[in-house]
DNA sequence: TTCGGGCGTAAAGATGCCGTTAAGACGTCT
DNA sequence: AGACGTCTTAACGGCATCTTTACGCCCGAA
């Protein structure tokens, strides 16, 4: 498992002292923290380094922070926290509807900049990468709960998809018998190992070339099960 | 091109004089609206009608305004936006951080409600990037919230368009009685899976070619069910 | 070689789930 | 208040799935 790679945020802003306290905070939380005090300078680096989040002040010297907030919703979907002294409603709706997520009127709460920046987050957040598991005979689709051997699907049972699932996820090594029959049957079943070697058989029928003589379910004798890719 | 099916707004206020002001602003812009003036009729209407977005006071009398927060992150991704006289930081990070989406101090310019609130639409629109669902026998428009059969369209009960929808959602997909009776009903719903099984026929007499032997909505035992394309 | 434990296979019975139907409750409009 | 559409609830037959049992095989140990 790898750390995950931190959250990157432009924070952009002509005040320095305010850029600072910004940087500090952010760093303090664990965020990734780039820089810009213009506008030109935000769209610049917005496009070099892809920030996962902006932070961005309207009032800025040279180009207008509303058109900014266009120059990036032009080819990108990353999400804006507008942060300004402007107070007029007007100057809000024009901001969220040339593309800002939220606004926040300076001064401002730096926990709730945080809490707005973390529900901003939370948001747009992709969803996680479907996972597969390939043989050259066939594909099992973790997140589908589906089976597919060359173009038809595998019908599996409930707890026969439980039994493949866990072997999956663990595959390439040793599952034991007592592993397997607490995750599919509960705590208490520890020593039904009939119960493994039927669904065990009903499942090479349906997945192994070669039933009988299985390559993927591999039996450890005494011990367990293993899933050879 | 289909006239798109209005946007559903549920508003939770116990002010009559407030509720009726958003209601009479929300209609004249062409929204849906649903009322509630507690947190208990809320919870109830969002399960009924599933919103596409809920504003709701904070000083509620009865369940607190967090809760009715907490107790719709727990089934549903509706965007919230929070409205309230309260204006201390703590209350705002306690409602961003349950899960709202936006929070706006009263008193509120309309003006700025509604553009914070086309704001929030918007960023929960890119969670529809197909806007229709193609069979050989029907189209799923899921912008429109419609189902055309040939050239007439069919008519679905509001039960039956959340299933279908999230069906459709999930397409190819397995998705669990539990994950679709939270999704549908709420989360104190998991185990009335007979309330799945009287919709699903009604939704098949209206869709599949041959109800009782369904090509598109499959059943798959024990497990839940899976939209085929 | 003989024995026994562990495993694979098959089939029958038991179990629980699913589709269907219909009636009553509920909510929402006119 | 009444009528309509919709949802809930219950009952039942049919069927997929699970359990249970029995039997034969393989292989290592005696």
């Amino acid at each position: 498992m790898t750390t995950p790679a931190p959250i990157r945020i432009l924070v952009v802003d002509d005040e320095p002292q305010i850029r600072s306290a910004l940087d500090v905070n952010l760093r303090a939380r664990g965020y990734a923290v780039d820089l810009a005090e213009s506008g030109e300078e935000a769209l610049h680096r917005a496009a070099a380094h892809h920030p996962d989040l902006v932070l961005l002040d309207l009032g800025l010297p040279g180009i207008d922070g509303i058109d900014v907030v266009r120059g990036l919703r032009g080819w990108t979907a990353v999400p804006i926290i507008i942060l300004s002294v402007r107070e007029s409603e007007a100057d809000k709706v024009a901001a969220l509807d040339a593309g800002a997520d939220d606004y926040v009127t300076k001064p401002f709460g730096m926990n709730e900049l945080l809490a707005r920046l973390r529900a901003t987050l939370r948001r747009h957040q992709p969803e996680a990468p479907q996972p597969t598991v390939r043989t050259d005979d066939f594909v099992i689709d973790l997140a589908a709960k589906r089976v597919m051997r060359g173009e038809d699907d595998v019908h599996l049972t409930p707890t026969e998809w439980a039994i493949v699932e866990y072997l999956a996820r663990h595959a390439g090594r040793l599952v034991t018998q007592r592993q397997l029959l607490q995750h599919v049957w509960g705590p208490q079943y520890e020593s039904e190992t009939n119960y493994l070697r039927v669904h065990l058989a009903a499942i090479r029928k349906k997945l192994e070339p070669n039933p009988s003589q299985p390559r993927y379910l591999i039996t450890e004798a005494g011990m367990g099960y293993r899933f050879e890719l």
